[in-house]
DNA sequence: GTTCATGGTGACTCATGAGTCACCGAGTGT
DNA sequence: ACACTCGGTGACTCATGAGTCACCATGAAC
């Protein structure tokens, strides 16, 4: 098990991506300390080097992985004319998520690893994005519509991707990509169109 | 400790409200086996009597809860002209979905509790009955597609539920509900409007 | 070539919580 | 009064897995 030495950073990044791996294909809590440190080629001893507990490493885990992801989401978003074009950014931010999704089932497998508070924090934070988003087209927005439309965006994307990654054999993400932008982009431009009474 | 003695059936179902209480308040994995026993107000061994596993105790469970939600939905859409006035069924069935969600916690704050193959079963079961609905509006809908549109409800029901739940204090239950109905309506027909290629 | 910092090890401790089992006791039938 | 059933008990066993710690190894600095 020698392991080459590798300095300190070197080697925090490759124990996150092994934990990546192993956390992505079990989820957190049937994920073992072990595990990870065996995925990593090390002992557990070294993990713990450089984590304080498992609650740690995960923490760190998604957040880096979630400032991956809002990072480019919010690249696309400064790249694109949201308001000139916002079927295009609704289908092309979506479509990120998916490939995202696809490439890197570690760490988006959002529903199934449990109710890790880690979880919450990256929703939280690509709700966020969407909202922007969303004002950028609508500015007039009510502020709390705005969070709960952002919501629905949200999760309706991770319960495509999931059910889409369910039945890959039978859905190209090309469709997954087209029902979910449609989708949403229908919902949203629909909330747009009622200015009527909410209902108090 | 006395806890009179009840016949096997009102033991049992009694087993289940505190159990629900208990894994709705804490989540599977956090909840033991002696708190459930203790809300019961009996020994552990009697769940043992009762339930084989933690696994199975929290499968029927959900299993119950879930039977009562489909249950009702069904019986909303089968009164209501689903294809006659759409939106308002959109808007009933999600107002029950809300209803459900914020009455009955224990079961329904899905997301948090973890990747119990429980929850897949009765999102799978929510989804059925969702896409039945909207092959109600729209029979000429690709499977698939339909699929995909029930998860996205489903999906978004789940995150606006959650969100709300989140910030009771800025958002009420009828603008949660008007949010979710609108934008899950405008996404639905905004689906059913696109009878384009779908781009393979 | 000795020292020292730092990367690295893996057998161990220890808390936790699922599941068991030998036993208790109230009702019921004879 | 006896025995038999069945709801009920809670101290126990036992596997598991997080976190620790005394120790080894390597390379750079003096």
């Amino acid at each position: 098990m020698a392991s080459e030495r590798l300095s300190r950073e070197d080697r925090r990044e490759q124990i996150l991506d092994a934990a990546g791996e192993e956390f992505g294909a079990k989820g957190f809590d049937a994920t073992r300390m072990d595990d990870v440190a065996h995925a990593a080629g090390i002992a557990k001893g070294l993990l713990y080097k450089h984590f304080a507990s498992k609650d740690a490493l995960f923490e760190a885990l998604i957040d880096r992985q979630g400032e991956v992801y809002v990072a480019e989401l919010r690249r696309l978003l400064g790249a694109t004319d949201v308001a000139g074009d916002p079927l295009g950014a609704t289908r092309q931010g979506l479509a990120l998520w998916l490939r995202q999704f696809s490439s890197d089932p570690a760490t988006f497998q959002l529903s199934d690893p449990g109710s890790h508070g880690a979880y919450d924090r990256l929703r939280d934070r690509m709700r966020a994005v969407i909202a922007e988003a969303i004002r950028a087209v609508e500015p007039t927005i009510d502020p709390s519509e705005e969070w709960l439309a952002a919501a629905a965006v949200q999760g309706a994307a991770e319960a495509v991707a999931l059910a889409w990654r369910t039945r890959q054999a039978e859905v190209t993400e090309q469709q997954a990509n087209d029902v979910l932008a449609v989708f949403c982009w229908g919902g949203l431009t629909s909330l747009q169109r009622r200015v009527s009474d909410v209902g108090q």
